[in-house]
DNA sequence: GCGACAG
DNA sequence: ATCTTGTCGC
């Protein structure tokens, strides 16, 4: 039963949303990370067509090994449609299902989709990190807002994001020569920190492990090839 | 008005 | 996001 707080309505338009937004842009915060990392998670979800069903899930991996610890699964529906901009309105509400039902609160989760490199400086990694009030990266695979520089070929190299003069992120390359992610501060966290994490949790593929692990258990998931539930849920048995 | 646009 | 086989390159 992870925390998480109640800021707002889900059930708003796309107009109040952005309002949500900006006001709760301020609440966003910059800093060092406090302690040694132990766990770190992982979220996404996944989708079938046309549907308004949504599978959410959210892994808890043991850092710096990477061993999975806890998860959570849940499907749900949703009604608000994408929009670039407000995906946190869309996805957010099933992930926030999934993380209340985690049993080991994390110290980081990285989410699939920008933190500040957004319009208004509050995606999803951003707005979910302050619902939880938990560190948060924002780790996506295409651009939403910004302009940089083609970073150099080989994996660990990165070059900033800027939008409106400001640094919101970096491109950074986690494999040689392949397309790069875009990372970005969530919440509670510096871009530094943000940028060493990701590549000390890539392991062979473009997309780290956290995100990786979370996209492949949901899109199982949605293909009925697991049940929803939890790590710990009765049902699927013990622990080890 | 035109083009861009996380998942 | 999702629909999908083969194909090019390390």
């Amino acid at each position: 039963m992870a925390f998480y707080r109640t800021l707002h309505s889900w059930d708003v338009s796309p107009d109040e949303a952005i309002k949500i937004q900006n006001q709760l842009r301020n609440l966003v915060k910059v800093e060092k990370l406090v302690g040694e990392i132990r766990y770190i998670a992982g979220a996404d979800v996944s989708f079938d067509k046309g549907s308004n069903v949504v599978y959410a899930g959210v892994l808890v991996l043991k850092f710096p090994e990477l061993e999975e610890v806890d998860r959570s699964l849940v499907v749900t529906e949703v009604n608000f449609p994408y929009i670039p901009g407000l995906l946190s309105f869309r996805e957010s509400p099933a992930l926030i299902k999934a993380w209340e039902k985690i049993k080991i609160a994390p110290d980081v989760v990285m989410i699939d989709g920008q933190g500040i490199a957004h319009p208004r400086r509050f995606g999803i990694a951003s707005h979910f990190g302050v619902l939880v009030d938990k560190p948060t990266i924002g780790c996506a695979k295409s651009l939403l807002v910004g302009v940089y520089e083609e970073p150099k070929g080989e994996a660990g190299n990165f070059s900033y994001l800027y939008d409106s003069g400001e640094i919101i992120g970096v491109a950074l390359r986690t494999r040689d020569n392949v397309q790069p992610v875009f990372v970005s501060i969530g919440h509670k966290i510096t871009l530094d920190e943000s940028i060493q994490i990701v590549m000390k949790t890539v392991r062979g593929y473009r997309i780290p492990e956290p995100t990786r692990q979370a996209h492949l258990i949901v899109n199982a998931l949605r293909r009925g090839e697991i049940k929803p539930g939890t790590r710990t849920n009765p049902e699927q048995g013990s622990l080890f």
